[in-house]
DNA sequence: TGCTGGCACTCGGCTGCTGTGATTGCTAAC
DNA sequence: GTTAGCAATCACAGCAGCCGAGTGCCAGCA
């Protein structure tokens, strides 16, 4: 679409205008020309800008609710603005360096950065935030610990090559000593070293006496039941933050919206199929409103981006708010979070990937 | 309080009416004398009624709003249902098998029974259920493992006696093969073997030649942190659900409700306080509306109940709704989850307490 | 003394009305 | 192509009046 200059200008103007007076107490929804004019001091008269706005509603970009009432961007307007009008507005060195120390000071600890990128979106954006702990691929064997608990109880601990944890108790007939199930274990991480699920599956452990034996083939069995139910649970490995924060904007007046909200967070609609595309695919996704045609999202646009090294290790960070929100300003923190977060990833993992 | 039969059938009637008239679709808020009548079928008039009504009000267990609105439960009406007129409804055997049935499909996987408990409340009883995880009184180390992820990157996996998991990854100067790896965290197993914090904290690690050493240290001193960090955590350790649930009820009107009730939630107000109070007490914890004092629970009722063995392994589960909820129906939900899963932990780390 | 029927009174919520202010679309002039 | 001016439109707030549900009270009755 070809839009002239003065057209582009008052699409970027009146776009701004709308985002901005959302945070404002102010009650004003929709955007006037005679506003657009005295606000940025425009060098022509509001009637043109009446006249340019009603031709940018004929193009779809903008649309208005009443008769009198002032006009309001479509989600084909907010695309166009995001494509074509917006500046990038990188974050500041200092808010960089805000963030890179906070990640300093959680280094290690992988299940933080979860936490801590959702709680930087959300403090940042005011929107709310969604973040999946970076996962391979494939899941691939890494090591087992078997510990004892109590009499014929034992703690099975699985490690992934993703640095998933899995924990999960078993019971025997009978109890065994502590080195007996080390020994096992030991004799398990080399058969089953780096194995996938399908190999873990394909394992026969016939190696060792009765007592011993029996035990071999129950954590057999486990793990590659482990291993199956990582495959397939995305959604429940979605982490979510900053309802509250968004609560506290004014676009919220109705329960009905924080309900669509939070069943679009908890993945019971919407963000979990858009959440494999955004793997897939390079830089930052946005997609506004209604675009993917969820009818529960209409109202709100989705802000991803895939961080990590190669296949082996990825995940998605990424925010979700209202459509009506300032684009420039979340698009830069999220491609920002991403960064880092692949950054720390290529430090723990090593860079690039290894094994492709 | 001594209040004669007649009184106490009509209170009874009063809030049994009001609570039932919350999940209908009908506005009625307040239930008047008439209704009472007709309803239930009373032997004396709605004038005789009315006479008892004001007389409960004068004794602080009924309110009303308006002149011309019906009687409202005040919290210490509430308080006097719950503990003097309200019959025990166990939940039917069909029920409890079911909730049976479900826990022993997941039995093994400890992070499994809490979300399952959360999400048996929520379906039950219609209110946002909390639960926290088994904890010790005390943290307890149990075992750690050294796994090699990359070149001078380990990834150190502290197992604590009541089963909690932890993982950090550890950068070191050079890398070091396995073997050494499991050697160090064979010896630390040996030495810190049931150390609580502070002797963990006591221990120096001279024993070995200097590039193990360096390592041993650090181990030492990140299981010691680690220890540390689980102490004073509850609030985060915190589980809820149900919040959607919640919004479905009526009683939700405006969205400061749902504020307060996801503060309450996420632990930033209110209900942290109350978890140790219901830890260390027996039975089935009721907190009515303002009770405790805290504003933003005022219109909320809290029952919890803790679960487990002695003192070396309980948490806690529970539900919170409005002050107008079910109570005969929540407070045999939350008694029956909580038995269930002492039960799962007794079978799981031997009956009674076992080290006191 | 306790219960009941009757009745006036209270008050929230609903309906319909009007005035106001903001903003547009149109037209005629520049 | 641009501008000034003006009538038309429409949401919204505020107000009045009505309706109905429900109470409080009183006088009469068992």
């Amino acid at each position: 679409m070809e839009l002239s200059e003065r057209r582009q200008l008052i699409l970027k103007l009146a776009i701004q205008e709308y985002v901005e007076a959302a945070g404002g107490d102010d009650e004003v929804q929709a955007v006037a020309s005679e506003t657009l004019l005295r606000k940025y001091g425009l060098s022509f008269s509001s009637a043109t800008i009446r006249n340019e706005l009603a031709a940018l509603e004929e193009l779809g970009l903008l649309t208005h609710l009443h008769t009198s009432g002032g006009r309001v961007p479509t989600d084909a307007g907010y695309r166009y603005f995001v494509e074509n009008l917006m500046e990038r507005t990188p974050l500041s060195p200092q808010e960089q360096r805000t963030i890179q120390h906070q990640f300093y000071q959680v280094r290690g600890e992988l299940d933080q950065w979860i936490h801590l990128a959702a709680a930087v979106l959300v403090r940042s954006t005011q929107n709310a935030a969604v973040v999946t702990p970076p996962r391979g691929y494939e899941t691939r064997f890494k090591h087992i610990e078997l510990i004892s608990i109590h009499d014929g109880v034992i703690l099975l601990v699985l490690v992934l090559h993703d640095g998933t944890i899995r924990q999960q108790s078993l019971t025997l007939e009978q109890g065994l000593p502590q080195e007996e199930l080390s020994r096992v274990a030991g004799r398990l991480n080399d058969v089953l070293s780096d194995a996938n699920t399908t190999r873990v599956e394909a394992v026969h452990g016939d190696q060792l006496e009765p007592p011993l034996r029996e035990l071999e083939l129950l954590v057999i069995e486990t793990v590659a039941r482990s291993m199956r139910q990582c495959e397939g649970q995305m959604q429940e490995l979605l982490h979510h933050d900053g309802l509250l924060e968004m609560l506290q904007r004014k676009d919220f007046k109705k329960i009905e919206q924080v309900r669509d909200v939070l069943e679009i967070l908890e993945g019971r609609a919407g963000i979990v199929p858009l959440i494999p595309q955004a793997l897939a695919s390079a830089g930052v996704q946005v997609i506004i409103g209604g675009e993917h045609g969820l009818d529960k999202m209409r109202d709100y646009s989705v802000i991803l981006s895939r961080y990590g090294r190669g296949q082996n290790m990825a995940g998605v960070v990424g925010i979700i708010g209202p459509t009506r929100m300032a684009y420039p300003r979340s698009i830069s923190t999220v491609r920002y979070i991403s960064t880092v977060m692949s950054e720390l990833l290529a430090e723990m993992y090593g860079d690039k990937t290894r094994d492709e």
